[in-house]
DNA sequence: GTATTATTGATATTAATAATCAATATTAAT
DNA sequence: ATTAATATTGATTATTAATATCAATAATAC
């Protein structure tokens, strides 16, 4: 299952940059893949925390920024609020639909969005690299 | 001229909630309105105390506050860095695009990509409020 | 002018992230 | 398996930006 590509991609990475592989970074690393689609570093600690009590907050903290580089984790940051780190792999770029009320983040995509991102770039004589689009707004349970 | 309109609408708003207009208020609020588009707490404070030496950061950073609740200028927050903040008055929406080299910021708009919008969160059963495009990439100086 | 109270400016606090560093564990070489 | 080299860990501290605190001051209404 996709799982285990996932954490081939990051032992890979590890291995060529000639890092090493630990217990306690395939247990954070299994905790991640498990865990809530949208995560704080908090988050990730406390659910590690219950099967290994002894791993430590900055452990957690340095090895989701390894997955972020590895490019199994993506980290989004909605203004002033804690940094979330999601899934990257066997998950398509999306853009997010972030409800004012309730928190909920709602995955989306559209191409011809995307598209026009392309072109407005261009227009601009601009390199596009990645992008970002929020809208926030109301969900369906809170409006 | 645009700033005189921008500055009445910034006393109107102190006077309407009971608030008092001071100096400091006064000199903070032409400096950000002569200012560079978008500029930090940091950066508006060194401006201010060119002029104004005695005037500190915090009155800085609480007047910039005060002048988002008055709808003359805008937060914006790009990943981890300061916030900076930009003059609304005269100034529609619009998206930037933002050198991941120079840290240059582009204002770009496109009214297709804002229709888009609402459609991708009708769509979703969201009731979209406000949102925020940032395309990253590089801009022609640095590409 | 006086009373009321918003504002100021210096400083402290908060909160999230990242750096530090001695102890430990992993890896490769022998 | 032993050893050497060094990456990692975990507790702590440092950093950074944003915000709160509070006594002194100043703006406004009367």
């Amino acid at each position: 299952m996709g799982r285990d590509k996932a954490k081939n991609i990051f032992l890979n990475y590890i291995r060529e940059k000639g890092l090493r592989n630990t217990r306690q970074r395939e247990i954070i690393l299994d905790a991640f893949l498990h865990a809530n689609k949208h995560i704080t570093v908090e988050e990730l600690f406390n659910a590690v925390k219950k099967k290994n009590p002894e791993i430590g907050y900055a452990t957690v903290h340095r090895n989701l920024k390894l997955m972020c580089e590895s490019g199994l984790a993506d980290e989004i940051k909605i203004g002033t609020s804690k940094a979330r780190f999601e899934q990257k792999y066997g998950h398509g770029h999306h853009d997010h639909l972030i409800c004012l009320k309730c928190g909920r983040f709602i995955e989306v995509n559209d191409d011809r969005i995307e598209k026009l991102q392309d072109k407005l770039a261009e227009a601009n004589d601009f390199i596009p690299q990645r992008h970002k689009l929020e809208i926030y707004g109301l969900c369906k349970k809170c409006k």
